[in-house]
DNA sequence: GGTGGAAATGAAAATCATTTTCATTTGTGC
DNA sequence: GCACAAATGAAAATGATTTTCATTTCCACC
């Protein structure tokens, strides 16, 4: 096991907390810091076992990595140019949990995202 | 655009109506049905279009294709079994419309998946 | 200040699902 | 049969992710 490089995480910090391994990269790339993408995708990796960031998966099935711990809050994306807007998801939590308890399920958590064109495109 | 090969639909029933391209295509094969992994991807990809099946990933990536039921639903999932229980989504399909009217949002679409652990893990 | 081993790194190759290309086959109406 | 469109599938391309493995960096101990 091999643990976060910490100009990851503070890349991922600075890309909004929500992106991909390979975002992750070009933006480091961008910035001139010297890093393989290897090493992006091992810490990455490392932070989700430690539970500081989030993954889950674009519709094209990439692997998109947030932040977690930040007030929780879901996600309204755009199809057309990828914008995002963070949103409140008051009604998901009750519902989530409503239906966890129904059928007996503990320590659960829940996604929910929703996709759309939006009004630029 | 190509229209779905019967043999696919049918194998997808077969399976229980949850399955993989690469999955109904090996079982395909092993049934010793004459069929190129290519058309078995276009056949899904029709049947999406067409909306008689949906798409959703496994935990890795990889698109997993199920037979829609009558209704839009969601999906209660324990992550020890992968037991998947089919619940409704009232108060998420609300939200959804809610969230994407607020934003100027347009065709939009949503996932909302819980996952958990099932009584018996 | 060495020195040895453990951990971290990254380039390149491997993996694997999915898509694209393109030549061939099949179907359909004339 | 003939022309032409749709369907098919083998092989190559794509692209994210993982694996391999040789090299570099750290660190504890002398
Ligand atoms: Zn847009
Ligand atoms: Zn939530
Ligand atoms: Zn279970
Ligand atoms: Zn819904």
């Amino acid at each position: 096991m091999s643990r976060s490089n910490p100009r990851v995480l503070s890349t991922l910090e600075r890309a909004g907390g929500f992106a991909s391994a390979q975002e992750v990269y070009r933006l480091m790339q961008r910035e001139g810091e010297s890093i393989g993408l290897t090493t992006v995708y091992r810490s990455l990796q490392s932070l989700v076992n430690d539970k500081i960031v989030d993954v889950l998966r674009r519709d094209d099935g990439e692997a998109i990595y947030r932040l977690c711990g930040e007030a929780h809050h879901h996600h309204l994306v755009c199809k057309g140019c990828g914008d995002t807007v963070e949103i409140e998801g008051g009604a998901i939590e009750k519902w989530a949990k409503m239906m966890a308890e129904e059928h007996g399920f503990r320590d659960v958590g829940h996604t929910a995202e929703i996709f759309g064109l939006c009004a630029k495109c």
